[in-house]
RNA sequence: GCCGACGUAGCUCAACUGGCAGAGCAGCUGAUUUGUAAUCAGCAGGUUGCGGGUUCGAGUCCCACCGUCGGCUCCA
């Protein structure tokens, strides 16, 4: 029989006996260590076993865990190597899924008794015990009755439910290392003993197939690496952005506060609202600029209202409700009537368009007692929002706007964001000729941006289909903050129209948006990623004047006081203490400049400066920081 | 809403199997006059989330509720 010829990554041709597993062609041909870094392998452009047999000839690249899908091999394995533990030490647990996921993987099981955490410990050993055996990783694949067979003689009849919903045409395979066997497409690492660092991290219930219709599982999330010091670089990570949280942050700061109280109902304090009002203010101007003109609409409008915005039939189970004279109200949990009421209250013109009515607009919608989660997920926020006013025409044009207004201000932030396209949800308003065109539009403004995006299906608003702009928490958790939504619907239910060039009346179309999504969020957001060291022009206090004695607390105001005649926000420390406890305390609080002053700087006119992130950088002239300050907040760095 | 864990002073946390609620930080008072990440002393601070129950006795055990945390579902 001949032998195969295998072209490597780099174009080389190596010559194989036909049928060669793909782990010894590495060990024979490849040499080095890669037989034992090597995770899985791409054949083709598809992703294998390394026990692949390479029966034709055929384009090979090895993949390590430095690759993604590599990763994902090693990952995967992991996950059989805890249900295998747990069905070991736990009898009769049935298997739901287990795949890899960003940073680890999981496995759902419907255990006889819930898992506890001390449980956890238990199966971390058994998982050592089962890597420790090294026990070789074989597929097999079965006929679709032999597999839905087996799996019902076994009791898993969640596997029995994921075959029958398999299609057609999908070979079945199936992955044995020792006595455990599991339904999966694969690809794993070819043993057991490959896992050299694993940890479980929590315990979860999570719904079967992700519905709340279907029983509760419990699902354990770990994690697993190549290399013991990988995991505990990862461990240290974990420890690290725990010390960013927002909530954690926002205590230690001084910035808001939450109470039983009002569970999702936040309390800024003075520190925070600096930054709020920081956050508003540049957001006025860039809109201002941008040709929006603000408004305000109330808090608590009419039934009717909602009925004919259509948010009493797709909405009502978020909203919170009030009787005002024998009359119902609604609490706003969206601005868009009140926009819509603005809009109408005059004639519009062809020649006015697009106009673009913005408001910050504080919005309640009754959310979950169990998705609450700081600043992230409250039950009061307050929206950026602006509804925009157009004629189809300009649909693109205005999309695109709104894109470039969100990248300009992401970018101010530093932030990292991606896309997605939300489109029609189960619960919609309009027909499906309105949503396809919609969704098209909005499409084809990021294709012609040349956008990444990912779609989010049946996730639009009961109204449209939308662009969401996502950002990452310190854990990397994302959350939607920017969103476009286009909307056919509202001028429709509100019988807007413009007057055109005809001197007919039309109906415009509708962009609702908002850049920062909500500020609680926002700012939940900005506080993780600064770790709450804020840039000079977001920072609560930016300065603070340290005198060293008495007797240079007369220095010290005055140094002050010409910072605080330009509008810098500049304390002074007069407390009887030592240098040392004073630029500790504002080195915790993250003052971003310290200036301390004594006997030498009264002499000179001259601050001694010290900066949060860089340390003592020596003497200066008072005049000379007050200009880099002023600048420093100008650039918004 | 669902699954699990947790809830002690403003904050961070102690209190062995049920046996007198405690410390550090913060706060207040006083002393100290200080040169680049914590000066010293004293004082005050609590219906142990809320409500029931078991017990001679409950922070500790049981039940229900509220809240928080991690997920699921849902969403800005």
């Amino acid at each position: 029989m001949a032998d195969v010829v295998i072209t490597l990554k780099d174009g080389q041709e190596r010559r194989a006996p036909r049928g060669t597993r793909g782990l010894d062609f590495i060990r024979e041909e490849l040499g080095g260590g890669l037989h034992k870094s090597a995770a899985a392998l791409l054949v083709n452009g598809t992703v294998k076993d390394l026990t692949y047999p390479l029966t034709e000839d055929a384009q090979v690249e090895v993949l390590t865990c430095d690759d993604p899908r590599g990763l994902e091999a090693f990952r995967h394995t992991s996950s059989h190597i805890l249900a295998q533990a747990v069905q070991r030490l736990y009898k009769g647990t049935k298997l739901g899924i287990g795949p890899a996921i960003k940073d680890g993987y999981y496995y759902d099981f419907d255990p006889e008794v819930n898992f506890t955490p001390e449980d956890l410990e238990k199966i971390e050993a058994e998982m050592e015990n089962i890597v420790r055996e090294d026990l070789p990783v074989e597929r097999q694949e079965m006929s679709r009755q032999e597999a839905s067979d087996f799996f019902k003689s076994r009791g898993e009849l969640y596997k029995v439910e994921l075959i029958e919903d398999l299609p057609e045409d999908t070979p079945i395979s199936c992955y044995r290392q020792g006595e455990f066997i599991d339904l999966c497409a694969g690809p794993h690492l070819p043993s057991t003993g490959r896992v050299k660092a694993l940890s479980l991290l929590n315990l979860a219930g999570a719904y079967w197939r992700g519905s709340e219709k279907r029983p509760m599982l419990q699902r354990i999330y770990g994690t697993s690496f190549p290399k013991k010091a990988l995991l505990q670089d990862y461990l240290n990570r974990l420890e690290e952005a725990k010390k960013r949280d927002h909530r954690r942050l926002g205590q230690e700061l001084g910035l808001f506060t939450l109470h039983d109280a009002g569970p999702g109902f936040p309390l800024f304090h003075p520190k925070g609202m600096v930054i709020r009002n920081e956050l508003e203010k540049f957001w006025r101007e860039e809109h201002e600029k941008a040709g929006y003109q603000e408004i305000k609409t109330p808090l608590i409008l009419n039934r009717s209202l909602w009925e004919q915005s259509g948010h009493w039939d797709h909405f009502r189970e978020n909203m919170y409700f009030t009787k005002i004279d024998d009359a119902d109200y609604a609490v706003k949990p969206m601005n868009c009537p009140g926009g819509m009421l603005v809009y109408k209250s005059t004639m519009h013109s062809y020649r006015d368009f697009p106009l673009k009515l913005a408001e910050m607009g504080t919005v309640h919608r009754h959310e979950l007692s169990g998705t609450l989660h700081g600043l992230m997920r409250v039950r009061s926020f307050t929206q950026d929002d602006a509804h925009i006013f157009m004629l189809p025409s300009q649909i693109e044009a205005e999309v695109e706007a709104v894109i470039d207004l969100v990248d300009r201000f992401y970018r101010v932030f530093g932030f990292k964001y991606h896309v997605e396209l939300s489109t029609k949800p189960e619960k919609a308003m309009g027909s499906n000729e309105m949503w396809e065109r919609a969704t098209a539009a909005l499409e084809k403004v990021l294709v012609k941006k040349e956008m990444a995006y990912i779609i989010n299906e049946g996730d639009g608003a009961f109204y449209g289909p939308k662009i969401d702009f996502h950002l990452e928490d310190s854990l990397q958790r994302t959350w939607q903050c920017g969103t476009i939504q286009l909307d056919f619907q509202m001028p429709e239910k509100f019988d807007l129209t413009y007057v055109g060039e005809d001197g007919e009346k039309h109906r415009p179309v509708m962009i609702h948006r908002v850049i920062y999504g909500a500020i609680e969020r926002f700012f939940a957001l900005l506080i993780e990623h600064y770790g709450g060291a804020f840039p000079l022009w977001l920072a609560p206090v930016q300065v603070v004047v340290l005198p060293i004695t008495d007797r240079h607390h007369g220095y010290a105001r005055e140094v002050a006081r010409l910072f605080k005649d330009k509008r810098v926000r500049v304390e002074v420390d007069s407390r009887s203490e030592k240098m040392g406890y004073k630029i500790r305390e504002a080195q915790v609080n993250k003052v971003p400049y310290m200036l301390i002053v004594g006997d030498r700087e009264m002499a000179e006119d001259a601050v001694s400066l010290r900066k949060r992130a860089e340390g003592d950088l020596g003497s200066f002239k008072t005049r000379e920081i007050l200009e880099r300050v002023l600048q420093e907040i100008e650039e918004k760095k």
